[in-house]
Order: C-alpha cells, then sequence, then structure tokens
DNA sequence: TTTTTAAACTTGTAAATACAAGTTAGAAAT
DNA sequence: ATTTCTAACTTGTATTTACAAGTTTAAAAA
C-alpha cells in the first residue's frame, strides 16, 4: 500500500511538513533527531536526510550542526508574496479576496509580456483577476494567466479565501520551483487608479512575473499592481 | 595538500562553478555524467551528486533524469538584483558605479530600520552608498550597512567595478545565503529626486532588505531607491 | 525504408556503514 | 560550589553497492 507510489524521501517530508504547518512541532522546538526518524519511519539516515534538505530548502526548518534541526515559522514565501502594514501586522480578519474577474479560458494575449511554450500556447489559459483589500482598503490587483493544461473542474473552483498556489499544489500537486520578475514603479493611470482608490498620478508598485513550476510548460504568469500608500510588500528568500 | 581543508564535494561545486562562469561549459551543453566526473576526481557518486544538488540549488544547472546537467546562463541573482532596461538589453560599458560614500565604519543607526543582533551592534558597522549609472543616467542607488565583523581591509578596497557580493564571496567566504525585503513605490523626495535625477513626485521603486549569510551574526542591510522611468528591476529567484 | 526492439547510457532512490565535527549534560576533579 | 573534562548525544562528510526509471542510440525486424 504506502499510499501513493510517491518515494520515501517525499513520503517523509510531506508528513514533517504538515506537522509543522498543522503546530505539532512549534516554531523554535527541534525536530526528533536523525536517528529518531529512522527508527519511527524505518528509514536509513541519507533518505531521512534528503527529506530534511528539501524541508530546509523550503524554510521550514534549520539546521545546525550537533544541534538538531529547528522548526521555522511556516509561511516562507517565495519571491514575493505576503503584504504586510507599514506599521502594524494585518490580522486575517481585515483581509479580503474580491474577484474581479472569474477564471474563464481563453486564448492566451498576442502579444504576452513573457515568451511562452507552442505547448503553452495551443492549449489556452486561464485568466482571472483578483483584489485584495486590507482594512477596507484595496492594496493589491493581480491579473492570472495559467496554462488550460489538465486542471479539471478548475474554473469551477472557490478562491475567496484559499490561495492560488495553495490550491494548485493541493489539488493538482503543482509546486513552485522559482521564476523571475521584473519591477517598476509607475505612476497610476486612470483604471489603476479607480481599481486601488487612490489618485491618478500616485506611485504605484508594478510587479510582472513568470514562475515556473514541477511541471514542464506549466508557468503560472502574474501581473500585479499594488498600493503602496499604507503597506508594502514583504517577501522572504 | 588538497588546497585548504574544504569537504570534496564543495571543492568540485568550486571547480565546476569557476568552469561554468568562465565559460568552459556553455549555456546549453551538458556537464560531464556523474560517473564520469567520479572517475575525473575520484570520488563516489553520492559525493559527486553533493556537489551537483548545490549547483542546481544556486541556478547553475539543471538535472534531467536520463538526459544529464544542463548548464544555465550564470548570473541567476538572489532575490532581486539585477538592472535591464525595459526594452533593449543593457551592455557592460554602459553601467558606471559611483561611491557617493567611501565604507566607513560608523556605530549603528539608533533606531536601525531591522532588528539586529547585540553581537552585530557591538562592534559597529561599514558604512557605504552606491550610485548605479546607466548610460548616464543614475538609477540605482543603494545605502548599505554590513556589520565590522572580521573584515581586515575592507575599508580599503576598490569597490568601483566589482560587485560587492562578489567581493565578500571571493575575499571572504562570505555567502548569500537568504534573506527578507520590503518594497514599496513612493514619490521622490528633493534628496532622491537631485540623485536619481529626476522630478520630485517621480515614482521611486524602494527596498528596504536584509541578507542573511552563512557566517552567523553577519547579515548585510540596504536601502534601495530606483529610478524605474527606463529601465527595471529583474530577479530570477 | 520504416518501425520496433534492445542495449547502453543517463539521473533518481535507497540501503548499510564509518568516521569527523559540533553541542550538551553529567561525572570527576579542584 | 565551581570548574574541568569526558561521554553521549547531535549533524556533516564520505564510501560502497544496488536497483529503478527516463533517454538515446543502434541493431534487428518488418
Amino acid at each position: 500500500m504506502d499510499e501513493g507510489k510517491l518515494p520515501q524521501y517525499k513520503k517523509l517530508y510531506e508528513t514533517l511538513r504538515k506537522h509543522i504547518l498543522s503546530g505539532v512541532y512549534e516554531e523554535g522546538s527541534l525536530l526528533p533527531s536523525e536517528n529518531e526518524l529512522c527508527a519511527v519511519h524505518n528509514l536509513t539516515r541519507p533518505t531521512v536526510r534528503h527529506a530534511l534538505e528539501a524541508l530546509v530548502q523550503d524554510g521550514f526548518i534549520l539546521k545546525k550542526q550537533g544541534k538538531g534541526s529547528i522548526v521555522r515559522k511556516p509561511p516562507q514565501d517565495i519571491g514575493i508574496l505576503s503584504i504586510s502594514g507599514t506599521s502594524s501586522a494585518i490580522s486575517k480578519d481585515y483581509l479580503q479576496t474580491q474577484i474581479l474577474q472569474k477564471p474563464q479560458i481563453i486564448p492566451w494575449p498576442d502579444p504576452f509580456h513573457f515568451e511562452i511554450s507552442d505547448i503553452e500556447r495551443d492549449c489556452g489559459c486561464v485568466y482571472m483577476e483578483r483584489l485584495r483589500i486590507v482594512n477596507g482598503q484595496p492594496v493589491f490587483y493581480d491579473i492570472n494567466h495559467i496554462p488550460n493544461l489538465n486542471l479539471p473542474r478548475f474554473t469551477s473552483r472557490n478562491f475567496e479565501n484559499k490561495s492560488l498556489f495553495e490550491l494548485l499544489r493541493s489539488q493538482y500537486q503543482i509546486e513552485i520551483k522559482g521564476g523571475q520578475q521584473k519591477l517598476k514603479a509607475l505612476k497610476a493611470d486612470q483604471k489603476i487608479g479607480k481599481i486601488l482608490n487612490i489618485k491618478k498620478g500616485d506611485p504605484v508598485l508594478y510587479i510582472e512575473r513568470k514562475l515556473h513550476t514541477n511541471r514542464e510548460n506549466f508557468n503560472i504568469y502574474s501581473t500585479i499592481y499594488f498600493n503602496s500608500e499604507k503597506h508594502a510588500i514583504f517577501g522572504n528568500f
């Protein structure tokens, strides 16, 4: 059985990841030692270490020789992601997500601001627009293009309060492996000013990004307009 | 001998890294197979794979099962770094670096926009300001604070055309392991407008970042003002 | 000639083992 | 009681061996 044909190191990775995220091991505490993990899961040390390396890589733990594996606070965003208030932290209750454009399947825009492969072009893309609102103030407007490649029931899913990336990971086993991004500070035009509720000409942070995933020819393309009047974009890498 | 007491996988990593950067293996070509590397360097496969994993991690190669290790274009910046023109690429000849403030040792500013450890505070910091100029137009103004911790002859070194990070890596074995950053779009004030040669009120990209390194209690703190009128900041991650 | 098949590559996963190096706690000595 | 040091942890590096799985090439069959 062994649920699925995932390699053993990956199964252990997923188990530990789940435990860290759910709070079984709290921040700053030590994971069981490598030898303990070997004994509990009936694996050898290289296999256990392989799983731990992946956790280090993804920012879930921090290893110290002679000490152990220290659990870190989980969210560790990729590149740039989370929104943080300039002075105080945002409690989750005040963060809303508004879907300006429900996911719909369309042909890729032409021209497109990133180069895409023939395979991506052939299958069309899922298009969606979202607006994140903090304390009633719109701050984050993102336009997303995702290849329509083997994503059953995608357009009918609920995106309101779930992260797009978390949904791709949990439902379709799609993980972000890296990416490239371009950043500018622009003056808001009429349209962007209206969406973000700022004056025309006010500065907005503009991001174009391409995220590549563990699936070949599956890249996520986003354009982001960020109202940094009262907030900043915060990222760990 | 074996030059230094670096572990073998790290020595192989450094060798291959150097060869990729110097063009011995060109972009898109294949590295020697793992077994070939074993034979040539008299190592076993797990050791060779350890070195290759590090190269994958740092973006120098891309591995494909059954195929081999594909060499990628080297510069792979950490987080956000390189400047790219919005339309055309910048040839290196047109990029100048001006030192506005030569490295000098000062006490840490108080308050400081990032939290620093007691050890960092006790040893003071090296302070420097630079301005990058592309085609005669100033685009990138960065203010840096580095802990004055075991950096012999640092303030007397030449920074004109060498990357700060490359110098720390080659001269002091200090490598960037990660970091956190905060981004905003701001209106340029009088001072920033003058430095970047733009009008007061024009949008500038503002970045505060803390980079942590392989040395404990050694973090690099930077504040960046970026003129994105004609250029964008480009980053791989 | 074209297609199919098999062999010879490649990297991926995994076990069993050994010692080096950093950390910690408790026993021994002061 | 305090200090010192050893022993028992921890993770780090490295070897050896084996087979699985993906890719390519060339031989064999159609």
